[in-house]
RNA sequence: GGCCCGUUCGUCUAUCGGUUAGGACACCAGGUUUUCAACCUGGGAAGAGGGGUUCGACUCCCCUACGGGCUGCCA
C-alpha cells in the first residue's frame, strides 16, 4: 500500500432473499481479499429493503456462509432498510439543489405510455412532463422524486475490469429516487450507503455494470467522489448457462455440507475468474498478497467440481492437524452426525498424518479413518469380508505371534509381514488384503503399516485375532 | 426493440503486435504401488466466423453469430 493512498474500504452487500450463493461468495471473497491484502476494511451491508423477500433466517444464513469461508467483516453489518430516512434526506437535498424534481405522473399514466410505446415499437423510456415545471405551478397530491438526468453528451465509467465504458446520455432516464410513499429506491440507497460508509472500491457482479451509470448520476449530483469500480463477470454452471439449482449445489454452505474444506473453496473461488500468471495453488496469506483487480478476467467462468476437488485435496494435505480436526467436527455437525467420542477424536489426531494426504474431501477422509473411528469387534463390509477365507485366516493367525514380539516401528513391521508372505510364497499384495480387512473392516484405508502404528500392538493383535477366529 | 459487456485446449487460464500459443485440472497410454489417494513418464487437445489495419495479428478496428446484463415507484 502506497503511503499517499487512502485506506481501502470494500463492502459486500447481499440481499437476504436466499442463502449465500456461490457467486455472491466469490464477490465477497474478492472484496475481502482486496481489503485484507491492503490493510483496509471489509464491510458488510444487508440490502433488506425488499420487505417481502428479506428474512432474518436468510440474513443469518449469509452470515454463516461468510463465516464458514473465513471471510470476517469489520464492525456490525449495516441494515439498508434502517437507513431509509437518510436516503430520503439525500433525495430532498438533491431536490433542493435542483438536481431532482417532483413528478406527479401516476403509475397508470406511465404504464399506459409504455404500453403504447411497446405497441408502436418506440422507446419505452418515460419522459416526465414535470421536469421543468416551476415549483409555484405544482399541484398538491402524491409525487415521486426523480433525478434530473443529463440528456445530452455521454457518460463514461472507468471500470477496473471492463475498462472505460461509455454510453450516450440520451439513454439516461430520470429514474425515481424516492417513491410516492416516501421510501427510497435501491439505486439511491446503494450510492448513499457506499458514500456514507466510506467505500473506496466497489467490487460486484457485472449485472450491475449498467446500473453504475445511473449511480454515477447521483454521485455527480451530490458532488461525491465516485469509488473505484470493478464489475466482475458472473459464475456459470458447467454447461455455460447461468448457475442454477439444476446444476446441483449453488449455495456456499452446501459445499461445507459436501465436505470441501474452506481453504480449498477459497483457493478455488479466488482462482475462478482471477489469475496471476500460472499460480494455481496458494495459501490465504499468499492470496491476500497476490490478489489485485488487474487479474480479474472479463468473461464468465464455469464452475468445475473436479478442480475444486483437486485443490481441496491439496489443502487438506497441507492443513494443520488440529484445525483439520475442527473442520471435520463442524462438517459432521452440519450433516447432523453424532459427536465424536474422546477416543475417536484421539484416534483421528494420531492418524491424521496418514489420512490427510489421501483425501480430496472430508467424507473421503472420514471413510479412510474408519479403522480408527470404529471399535472392536469390527464388522467388515461386504467387499472387505471377501478377504476372509480359510487361507487368509491361517495367515493372520500365523502373523499374530510374530507381531507379539516385533519392534513396533514401520521397518520392523514391514519386515515381519514380508517374511510371513515370503514363507508362503506370496507377494505382499496378497497379504495386505486380508490384513487391511482385519484392521479396518474396509477395503479403503491408509497403508496397513500406518494402521498398525496408529492402532498399536495390542489393538492390532486383537483385531487380527478377531478376524482369524 | 434500444443500450452495454463478453468469446484462447473439455474446463480454469497465460499471452498485454513477432512464442513450436505456456501452465493447471480433466482425459488417454505406460510405469510405480498394499486398497483408496498420491506419485513418475508420455500423449491428444485452443485463438467463434468474416472483413480490415500492419512487414507481421490471439492481441488493434469493423461486421456477423452465439452467450450475458440493463431497459420498474424490484434488488
Amino acid at each position: 500500500m502506497s503511503a499517499d493512498s487512502a485506506p481501502v474500504v470494500t463492502r459486500f452487500a447481499p440481499s437476504p432473499t436466499g442463502a449465500l450463493h456461490i457467486g455472491g461468495a466469490r464477490t465477497a471473497l474478492f472484496n475481502w481479499l482486496f481489503a485484507r491484502g491492503r490493510g483496509g476494511k471489509f464491510l458488510l451491508r444487508i440490502e433488506d429493503t425488499d420487505r417481502n423477500r428479506s428474512t432474518p433466517e436468510n440474513r443469518q444464513a449469509i452470515l454463516d456462509g461468510l463465516t464458514w469461508l473465513g471471510l470476517d467483516w469489520d464492525g456490525e453489518p449495516i441494515s439498508q432498510f434502517e437507513r431509509a430516512s437518510r436516503h430520503a434526506e439525500v433525495a430532498r437535498e438533491m431536490l433542493a439543489k435542483g438536481r431532482a424534481y417532483k413528478c406527479f405522473s401516476s403509475q397508470e399514466e406511465i404504464e399506459a405510455f409504455r404500453e403504447a410505446a411497446r405497441a408502436a415499437g418506440t422507446s419505452t423510456m418515460f419522459r416526465s412532463p414535470w421536469r421543468d415545471v416551476p415549483e409555484a405551478n405544482l399541484p398538491d397530491g402524491p409525487y415521486v422524486i426523480r433525478i434530473k438526468a443529463p440528456h445530452e453528451g455521454a457518460t463514461t465509467i472507468h471500470d477496473m475490469v471492463q475498462g472505460d465504458v461509455t454510453i450516450g446520455n440520451e439513454q439516461m432516464d430520470d429514474m425515481v429516487l424516492l417513491r410516492s410513499d416516501g421510501t427510497p429506491v435501491y439505486m439511491l440507497a446503494v450510492v448513499v450507503d457506499d458514500h456514507d460508509m466510506g467505500v473506496t472500491h466497489v467490487i460486484r457482479g457485472d449485472d450491475h455494470l449498467t446500473n453504475a451509470f445511473r449511480q454515477k448520476m447521483i454521485y455527480d449530483a451530490m458532488d461525491w467522489d465516485v469509488p473505484v469500480m470493478a464489475h466482475v463477470p458472473l459464475i456459470f454452471g458447467p454447461d455455460g448457462k447461468k448457475l442454477s439449482k439444476r446444476h446441483g449445489a449453488t449455495g456456499a454452505a452446501e459445499y461445507q455440507a459436501l465436505g470441501y474444506p474452506a481453504a480449498g473453496m477459497r483457493n478455488y473461488l479466488t482462482r475462478l475468474g482471477w489469475s496471476k500468471g500460472d499460480v494455481e495453488y496458494f495459501t490465504d496469506a499468499e492470496a491476500r498478497a497476490l490478489f489485485d483487480l488487474e487479474g480479474i478476467g472479463r468473461s464468465p467462468a464455469r464452475f468445475d467440481t473436479k478442480k475444486l476437488e483437486n485443490l481441496s485435496g491439496q489443502h487438506i494435505a497441507a492443513a494443520d492437524d488440529a484445525a483439520l480436526l475442527h473442520e471435520i467436527e463442524a462438517f459432521l455437525e452440519v450433516n447432523g452426525k453424532t459427536d465424536l467420542s474422546e477416543a475417536q477424536r484421539d484416534g483421528l489426531k494420531r492418524a491424521m498424518y496418514c489420512l490427510k494426504e489421501r483425501a480430496k474431501t472430508l467424507p473421503e477422509l472420514i471413510e479412510k479413518a474408519h479403522f480408527v473411528l470404529a471399535s472392536r469387534p469390527l464388522v467388515a463390509d461386504d467387499v472387505a469380508a471377501q478377504h476372509f477365507d480359510s487361507v487368509s485366516r491361517g495367515i493372520l493367525s500365523e502373523l499374530t505371534p510374530q507381531l507379539q514380539t516385533a519392534t513396533w516401528n514401520r521397518d520392523s513391521l514391514e519386515a515381519e509381514v514380508a517374511s510371513v508372505a515370503e514363507s508362503r510364497g506370496l507377494k505382499l499384495g496378497k497379504l495386505a488384503g486380508p490384513l487391511r480387512a482385519a484392521l479396518a473392516g474396509r477395503n479403503v484405508s491408509p497403508s496397513v503399516f500406518d494402521m498398525m502404528l496408529v492402532l498399536g500392538r495390542d489393538e492390532t493383535i486383537a483385531r487380527l485375532s478377531d478376524a482369524a477366529a
